[in-house]
DNA sequence: GCAGCTCTGGACCAATCGGTCTAGTCCTGC
DNA sequence: GCAGGACTAGACCGATTGGTCCAGAGCTGC
């Protein structure tokens, strides 16, 4: 159960969620409340500006979730393609278990929100975050470090098109097809 | 000027891109209607069901210009890669011309949108049809069928991929990069 | 010239939107 | 035991949402 959580917590977890599966304005403030058990007057404590404050940190707690599984897949492993492989696979599962309509939990959140910089600016950072990650695993592993950067942007790109084609398709073959994509195998 | 198109015409134009601009729920019927010079009168009788309809409509009228931009690129190219260079390359410059903060007409329209399965099934529909098309051209081209499928299937991806960080990142340069990945060059 | 359509124009609607505000509860330090 | 900040609870708000409805304009065939 999540009683153990804060109810700021509950907030953003339930936030994130809910804004990956129907993007930011596809989900109103009322449902993420109701989510996370919580009344008005506490998500405009925490956020005292409601709605797109949550948005910023739900992106963040969702983008560090995505940090740990790179960690994660990485950890183990005795080279670049290895980890990089072991991370594909682990995002196929992490769609597999939802119900295969989840989007990219930065994309959903951030992109389709109000048009202002202050978005855009914190999903690029979070993106580059996410690619340096990558990159730097790269180079621990002994790549070269434009390789790494070339390599690791690469299968972000991968990654992010296939997730979209794996939702269309209601199945995340795509996905796991990534690693052959980027490394040119079969 | 756009006098010449009729009402639907209109409608269906701006409709597809504010849509592509900032998302279904992110666009008020009171903004297309404003953008298309066109009372709500006719938005219902053009489209009976509303946002909805209108938003499949945009949606394949998106993607008929898509499969004419893919025609184009192919049609005087003498191989595979050579086509598909010249797509990545005019998406590109199609990204340039807009303010760089175009989304996937198709995504931003239909994933976005009220959850329900005739939106799904359009979407995946429309990207099959893509996806095809340029696989057409593979065989066409000389490629046997399935490494024509594989490879439609990766530009479709790295394109995707690429776009969303064309965004991120307010250039085309990923996008110019596909072509890159996508045959290994580099 | 009028019957019968397609299409336009816009008033109107209930529901929902994100956000404000304040009274009250709870916990902690003293 | 009380002072005071952190937090909750929810009534309330104006604006906007997507959608309905109907009167009438404009065209076409007769």
């Amino acid at each position: 159960m999540s009683e153990a959580l804060s109810t700021r917590e509950r907030l953003v977890m339930n936030a994130a969620l809910l804004f990956q599966q129907r993007g930011y304005h596809g989900v109103g403030v009322a449902e993420i409340l109701e989510a996370s058990g919580a009344p008005k007057g506490s998500l405009y404590h925490h956020f005292p500006n409601g709605k797109a404050d949550l948005a910023v940190a739900a992106a963040e707690w969702a983008s560090a979730g995505l940090l740990q599984i790179i960690e994660d897949a990485f950890a183990p492993a005795e080279s670049f393609e290895q980890g990089a492989t072991t991370l594909c696979y682990k995002l196929a599962k992490l769609f597999d278990l939802s119900d295969h309509w989840l989007g990219c939990p930065i994309s959903s959140t951030l992109f389709e929100g109000p048009s202002n910089d202050r978005f855009r600016r914190e999903s690029a950072q979070i993106f580059e975050t996410w690619i340096e990650a990558v990159a730097a695993h790269g180079r621990r592993l002994g790549l070269p470090a434009d390789e790494a950067a070339r390599r690791s942007e690469a299968v972000w790109i991968g990654l992010q098109g296939a997730w979209t084609l794996s939702r269309a398709r209601r199945g995340s073959d795509p996905l796991r097809r990534v690693p052959d994509f980027v490394f040119g195998r079969g």
